[in-house]
DNA sequence: ACTATATGTAGGATTTTCCCTACATATCAA
DNA sequence: TTGATATGTAGGGAAAATCCTACATATAGT
């Protein structure tokens, strides 16, 4: 449930169109996401495991099957991890802050 | 340089240290970096290589020794794929899109 | 030219990830 | 109870990531 462990989730395409289909079209047991996969479903079911220990999703059970939902709040740690970057690249276009970093660097210059 | 490169690059904890000690202390040679971290100078120079990849930092050669900046630009990418689900979180709280969630899930039921 | 400095690359060992095929477990339906 | 369905887990093999110690290359300074 760390950021740590919201990145490496993230860090799989496989993950991120989990993610994606949940958003899209909503609670879906296992086997329905698994369905779209071009890959086995007990590997599908891995990557949802992987998903749930990050905190990204969270599982019902429905009588024989497991209904997935998206869990969007660990997102936010990395929406709050970028955010200080933001600052950056928007300056970039103004040169403002290329001209201090240039200065920075003339420290050990 | 594609988003998928971006998020690869961004599952290190020693990747994300160096973004974080470019943003926070400006352009800086390689030697500098790698002093900072527990860990041998050429593993420091293959991270910053998948950064580089990446599109997340860029190389300016200068004498011997060649200054990493920032480029945070790629991260824009990030927050993109990011904002779908700021909707979600957002709504969840109020319990909203839950509810719609429930009725979205009826469909096969 | 010669030595020291700054840095990337090669090659390899270890660990981790990814994906598969069995198999176990639980539920539903007759 | 019996058989089908839905799903997770075990075990293992292949591929990729991670980190290390040499080593190669380029520049600086004397």
């Amino acid at each position: 449930m760390t950021a740590d462990h919201v990145f490496t989730a993230l860090a799989s395409p496989a993950r991120r169109e989990l993610l994606r289909l949940l958003l899209d079209e909503g609670v879906q047991p296992a086997g329905r996401l698994a369905e779209r996969f071009d890959m086995s479903r007990p590997s599908v079911s891995e990557h949802l495991k992987v998903l749930k220990d990050a905190g990204l999703v969270a599982e019902t059970r429905r009588g024989r099957e497991r209904l997935y939902r998206l869990e969007a709040a660990p997102l936010m740690e990395i929406r709050d991890w970028l955010s200080p970057y933001e600052r950056f690249w928007r300056d970039r276009i103004g040169g403002l802050s290329d001209l201090l970093d240039e200065m920075e660097d003339e420290e050990d210059a």
